[in-house]
DNA sequence: GCGATCAGGT
DNA sequence: CACACCTGATCGC
């Protein structure tokens, strides 16, 4: 549960995620995504009053989070007062204070998030230094170093403050398997039984709330079965969702909702209240997400833990783990990071040792002991230099440092601008503008590069793969042999050979799968402890593919691929896949090109209300125009269930490729144990049996 | 009747 | 062990 006030340091005449008390007062609001827990004051009668005194006061977010707020008509009042922002468009706000007349300028630009439908960070740049309000956020390790926005002159910003999402910043949330991981294993397990016969359903036990999404999409993809949930209209301008999803009861997925719904259950009824098909009585099993998590030394892990006859817990989680916080704040290396959530059982004091070191502040007044197992060390960087590498740096896409391709400089200072966006989606004009660039101090900044390196991390990767094998029997782990000159992140998420995916198509995941497979089906591994939690998970707004490459233009598809080779985690949620339809469909690539080009659809004046720029690019590097922009990508739209998890995570202990390979039905074998209940021999050597 | 808060549940 | 809710009881306006 964020603690988070609403109000940053750097920025007070603004609210973020709080829209109460002291915030009743903020010349503007953000909204990062739409879980009630960052809602509180923004239905009040109070916050009401004061949208009706004061006209220039508008509520920033992005165009899902607006949409799906605006479904319920509790939030209705809000309607005329909500300006979506474009993920990945630097927008320029004016900040007024209607008392004085008072005004501040300020560029915020939305990061996906990976929490939920929706969900993103706020990235704000004006007078006070930028600054990064993460909301909640689920990244994999090495996202933040792939999000283009973050980086300007191909290194990462200078970062005055973070505020972050610590909801698992504790040891003890070391790892959390990937998404890409819970999601094959919680598909095959549905697979495995729904496949049975058509009066085999499955209910996925998810709470109310955003974030399963991508689960559904994926299955629905994956299986071909629709999923059936309560209510769909918040959807109705995301087809990408909305075609995964019925009303129809007749299907055997279900993710409908009752508050006697655990009762029903054990009466053989599912929430919606059926109980059987065509007189023939359905076999239910139930499967409830929840957050699993385990400790620094676990080596394996069951994403599904068998929890009674019929039920099954899967590992889903809407919250980055300890290790992937510690790897994005280490990755921007800001000069302070502020915790929005205290843990129960910890204290803000613990976490903020635990973020210090990660920081500048601390970096800076502490000997600079750093091991070889540090990721990236200290350098000196000169403005100038940047621009040189911006201009002959080569535009394939490069692990680490991110480079804006196609991008002209313009002055190292001086930004055009186009205003763009109005309150109503459909008006909107233009100006121009200037925009001086943030950082000034920017000449000589310490920033960090990566190291070639060697940490814990990478060693445990190393280790994770023998002993593994040593566990598993005849399922080895294929050497994921971490190349220590390589980035980290190419590790989790690449596989050595793409290609074979798509020929395994229906093979059943053997990552978690397989690991569940393995002895110790239900229980945990042998390592540490593992830990159940019920949690969601959730997923965003978000980047599948990462570097580079964009996404692609068909609107409509663009979900899900699982795991696609590259691995990243699979969080289909793309920036254009949940962009409502409001607007125009025009194809996602395409869009974000008009974005800042003249010939939008939008027209118009400018009110001089809100006032809205989008900024080109900010950063050192001037982008002119349509430069921002991200090159176009196909997204791969096959969905090999395996390839992420396997190739992403500590836990997978799966197969790939070269290795042995657990035979097909081998795997479906056990799964259908597993998912019917039936005993299951462990033992160690010889799964088979 | 409404909201805010707390307890309890999933 | 957490999360993001929901329900119901109580209190105050």
């Amino acid at each position: 549960m964020s603690s988070f006030e609403g109000q940053m340091a750097e920025y007070p005449t603004i609210s973020i995620d709080r829209f109460d008390r002291e915030n009743l007062k903020a010349r503007a609001y953000f909204l990062s995504h739409c879980h009630k827990d960052h809602m509180k004051g923004l239905r009040a009668p109070t916050l009401k009053r004061r949208l009706e005194c004061s006209l220039k006061v508008y509520l920033y977010c992005s165009p899902v989070t607006k949409e799906l707020l605006l479904t319920s008509p509790k939030y209705k009042f809000w309607e005329k007062r909500i300006i979506s922002i474009e993920i990945e468009t630097p927008t320029q706000i004016s900040l007024v204070d209607e008392a004085s007349g008072e005004k501040e300028e300020i560029v915020v630009t939305l990061l996906p998030a990976g929490h939920c439908p929706g969900s993103v960070m706020f990235l704000f740049q004006g007078n006070n230094g930028t600054v990064l309000y993460t909301g909640d956020f689920r990244l994999a390790k090495g996202e933040a170093a792939r999000m283009e926005l973050l980086h300007s002159g191909g290194r990462v910003k200078d970062i005055q403050s973070v505020y972050l999402d610590t909801t698992f910043c504790d040891p003890r949330f070391y790892q959390i398997p990937s998404r890409g991981e819970c999601l094959s294993g919680i598909l095959e397990l549905v697979r495995s039984w729904i496949t049975r016969s058509p009066y085999h359903v499955v209910w996925l036990n998810c709470k109310a709330a955003y974030g399963y999404e991508y689960l559904f999409t994926n299955l629905s993809e994956e299986l071909g079965v629709q999923i059936h949930v309560d209510k769909l209209d918040m959807f109705r301008n995301m087809p990408d969702i909305l075609h995964h999803l019925t009303t129809d009861r007749s299907t055997q997925i279900h993710a409908c909702r009752h508050p006697k719904a655990e009762e029903y259950f054990q009466w053989n009824k599912l929430p919606c209240g059926i109980t059987s098909k065509t007189g023939i009585p359905l076999h239910i099993v139930s499967i409830k997400p929840s957050t699993m998590w385990f400790g620094e030394r676990t080596r394996k892990t069951n994403v599904i833990v068998r929890t009674g006859e019929s039920s099954y817990r899967a590992c889903f989680s809407f919250h980055s783990s300890y290790s992937e916080i510690k790897d994005f704040l280490s990755y921007i290396c800001p000069v302070n990071a502020y915790p929005n959530v205290i843990p129960l059982g910890t204290t803000k004091d613990k976490v903020i040792e635990i973020l210090q070191p990660l920081c500048r502040s601390f970096q800076s007044t502490e000997p600079k002991y750093k091991p070889l197992g540090k990721l990236k060390r200290a350098r000196t960087i000169h403005v100038d230099s940047e621009e040189e590498d911006e201009l002959f740096d080569d535009p394939l896409p490069v692990p680490l440092r991110h480079k804006v391709p196609y991008q002209l400089i313009l002055h190292p200072e001086v930004f055009s601008m186009t205003t763009i966006s109005q309150n109503q989606p459909e008006k909107l004009r233009q100006s121009t503008g200037c925009f001086k660039t943030e950082s000034t101090q920017n000449s000589l900044l310490t920033n960090f590069i990566d190291c070639e390196e060697s940490n814990s991390e990478s060693e445990e990767e190393l280790e994770i793969p023998s002993s593994v094998q040593e566990d598993l029997g005849p399922v080895t782990l294929p050497q994921q042999k971490v190349d220590v000159d390589v980035p980290q992140w190419e590790v989790f998420f690449k596989r050595k050979d793409d290609t074979t995916d798509e020929g395994l198509e229906n093979f059943p995941s053997s990552t978690e799968t397989g690991g569940s497979q393995s002895p110790k089906l239900f229980s945990d591994s042998d390592g540490e402890s593992t830990h159940i939690s019920s949690q969601n998970s959730s997923q965003s707004t978000h980047i599948t593919e990462q570097g580079s490459q964009g996404w692609d233009s068909q609107s409509d598809t663009v979900l899900l691929s699982s795991q696609e080779k590259n691995g990243g985690d699979i969080t289909s949620l793309n920036k254009g896949a949940y962009r409502p339809k409001t607007k125009e469909s025009i194809p996602t690539s395409q869009m974000e090109q008009n974005v800042l080009c003249p010939k939008d659809t939008y027209s118009d004046l400018k009110s001089r209300d809100s006032e809205i720029t989008t900024v080109p690019n900010i950063g050192e590097p001037t982008t002119l125009s349509c430069g921002k922009h991200i090159p176009e990508k196909n997204r791969s739209l096959n969905f090999s269930t395996h390839s992420d998890s396997q190739s992403s995570s500590d836990f997978e202990i799966p197969s790939t490729p070269e290795a042995e390979l657990p035979k097909r039905e081998h795997l479906q074998y056990l799964y259908e144990k597993l998912a019917t209940g039936e005993n299951i021999i462990v033992e160690r050597k010889n799964v088979h049996s």
